[in-house]
DNA sequence: CGGCTTTGTGACAATAATTTTACAAATTCC
DNA sequence: GGAATTTGTAAAATTATTGTCACAAAGCCG
């Protein structure tokens, strides 16, 4: 049974999501305000949360960027109205795993709450994990190629666990940093591209033309765990 | 141009919503009962249906099993009285898209039904778009064509993703200068041309004469998804 | 402190993408 | 039909993005 955590003050959505996600297997936790939320965040673990931007006590946004930094890659669907266009953008670029604009059709969220459920939990439960003929141990942070250990660094590490999560999916140099670096960190661009290039030369088997983490050129880098060959040009 | 089919007998909500849909470009077709909504489904294949629970020579829900029955996917927004609460979860369980209780303010119903029609737009958009022996993945960037990918550039997929947003309707070389390049950028439109012709040799079977991209002397380009055989007219 | 590892930066080359250019082909309009 | 306009196409020129290196700064640990 998936808990999602709502964090949203208006007493008719709460009603609505309660109604549709209680018969559709979830079970919906409800706080009505910034605070509560966290409090509840800290306490339940829930697979996603939905914020909604305009909370009462705490702004959402401050909500979302401490749900980041204690959880990184918790899902979290943003909520927001529609005059903050501006918003959209960013937030996603910054982690939000999705937005949807009020007023919202509750099916639609429903629809987004399960994809990214989906999404997610295939790769959260597992402690280990495999790829070619690498092996990572999240739990021991080791990682061994062809049974020899390979000894990543801390940023190494988190860079290959992110990928990990978000397999086959093209993720920004701006999502990376924000996910594995920090909201509140900016080293340039170029930073990322280094440890790209330092995990391929410690994982891949020719770190010129990677199998596992290619290059999106103009979008960013993608993690292939299944190798499929290609057409070689 | 939206059709919005409206199944509902209290003729002052005809008169109100006549006036503010139609003045923000929808078009709404009305029916009086149970029976004509069916019919009205039938023959119009409306956008959306705004159903009234309570109706003449037909109740609501039976309408609503029928419509779901004939179109799964089908958005349909349900008004219902206040009292007649039991019923949120049956509607819901049963798939409607959202839900406007009585006394409702048009506005708000307007604003709900445009969520509606943003989801069917959007949902397939984040996820997947098919068309012909094309599979577009955004989340991947990553277009397959009878199986094999093909890889696109960052500007022709976005162009692609915007034609998908769009599709069967014109589309002026300046609007995809605007909307895929950017508002402060200013390319000849030639260079448009270029990208077409390059969406067409990798994607149309015979990129001479395209099925897809569509050019439309002296206007621009159409996305034509399904391929259809145009009628001389 | 001083040697070690890790991390971030800027320069520059290598590569890929984009735009321009020039001209051919097609279409429209008299 | 023929001129004017619009569009298609290929190649060259330009621009942007990425890979890689050397090195400096920051941390860590004895």
């Amino acid at each position: 049974m998936q808990r999602i955590l709502l964090i949203e003050d208006d007493k008719r959505v709460h009603k609505i999501l309660m109604l549709l996600f209680e018969s559709s297997g979830f079970v919906l936790e409800i706080a009505p305000d910034g605070l509560a939320g966290l409090d509840a965040f800290r306490a339940t673990k829930p697979a996603v949360v939905i914020l909604d931007l305009t909370l009462p006590k705490m702004p959402g946004r401050e909500v979302f960027r401490e749900i980041r930094k204690e959880a990184p890659s918790q899902p979290v669907i943003v909520l927001s109205a529609a005059s903050e266009e501006v918003d959209k953008v960013l937030l996603l670029e910054l982690g939000a795993d999705d937005y949807v604009t009020k007023p919202f059709s509750p099916k639609e969220l429903l629809a987004r709450v399960r994809a990214v459920t989906r999404r997610t939990e295939k790769t959260v439960l597992t402690e280990n994990y495999s790829f070619g003929d690498i092996l990572v141990s999240f739990a021991k942070m080791e990682v061994t190629r062809e049974g020899k250990t390979v000894t990543l660094t801390p940023h190494e590490f988190k860079t290959l666990k992110y990928f990990t999560e978000n397999p086959e999916r093209v993720i920004s140099r701006d999502e990376l940093l924000n996910r594995v670096w920090g909201y509140d960190c900016y080293p340039s661009t170029r930073t990322v591209d280094n440890h790209i290039m330092r995990l391929r030369q410690k994982l891949e088997k020719d770190p010129v033309h990677p199998l596992y983490f290619r290059t999106i050129h103009g979008a960013g880098y993608k993690f292939v765990p299944s190798v499929k060959f290609e057409n070689p040009n």
